[in-house]
DNA sequence: ACGAAAATGATTCTCATTTTCAATTTACAG
DNA sequence: CTGTAAATTGAAAATGAGAATCATTTTCGT
């Protein structure tokens, strides 16, 4: 049975106050200490960890470490698909008939079914085309 | 200028008589050691490094660590989608005119362009799916 | 051959994440 | 309120993939 800890509900809280960016573990924690609510970085990675199976936020995987982000959606179990930026970081939803009728093609031609958890559309936001066309792609 | 080592000529030739099947890259030193070539970890990761640049091996990051695997498209180069089993962890190429349209659907309407190089779509495969029909999903 | 540029590889380092485990906290029954 | 069993915590240690180092070796145009 699960326990409600003063941990848990520091690491709830502190997610629900973000705005939509993500973060990593790390930075979690620091402002859980400057908010004088400590918590321990294993926790903190645990509560992660259960956050991300209940659907309340999303785990991205990095070259650099993951990266967790609040799931927008209201009641969070939402299944939706995120768009990475490899050029500035930021990741958005995607909300997109399209998306979800590939899914279904995929599965009834390809015989393969998609999870969105752990599916990461990775590429360039137009602000950072924009920049590269500028300077020259790097 | 590149230098034509005998340790890129073992690599290239030892990823290339591979079955499409994805590797580690300490999995491909030890072939190439038990092969007679022996080949430092540190040129292995090097190397599949620049074939990835060059199109002819893919590089597929997962939570355990990276996975390469041949491009079967002749001459390398090829801009394609992978399809990952999260369960049995095999990856196919994915030649698909819907997943295109989506990308052109994404860039048009999104102001996103998807980098198929970086992108990997897990799910499930027929296979697994079938298999946790059978022993209740777990 | 000669020498500059490139590549190698054993080793060391990094660093995000996991594990360990003793101490603490929670939930609940009596 | 206790007692207590199970869940949780966190500091410290372990892990492990991959990158960095750097002295040595190899390549190749001249």
């Amino acid at each position: 049975m699960a326990y409600v800890t003063r941990q848990y509900q520091a690491v709830l809280q502190c997610v629900e106050g973000r705005d939509e960016a993500a973060f990593t573990a790390a930075e979690l924690a620091e402002d859980l200490r400057q908010a004088g609510c400590p918590v321990g970085l294993a926790t903190v990675y645990r509560q992660l960890d259960k956050l991300e199976s209940s659907g309340l936020v999303h785990k991205v995987p990095t070259e650099e470490g993951a990266l967790y982000q609040r799931c927008p959606h209201p009641a969070g179990g939402q299944d939706c698909f995120l768009l990475r930026c490899e050029h500035c970081g930021r990741i958005v939803h995607l909300d997109c008939e399209q998306m979800e009728a590939l899914c279904r093609h995929l599965a009834d031609a390809h015989h393969f079914r998609i999870d969105p958890r752990r599916t990461v559309l990775t590429g360039r936001c137009q602000t950072c085309m924009n920049q590269e066309d500028a300077y020259g792609t790097p």
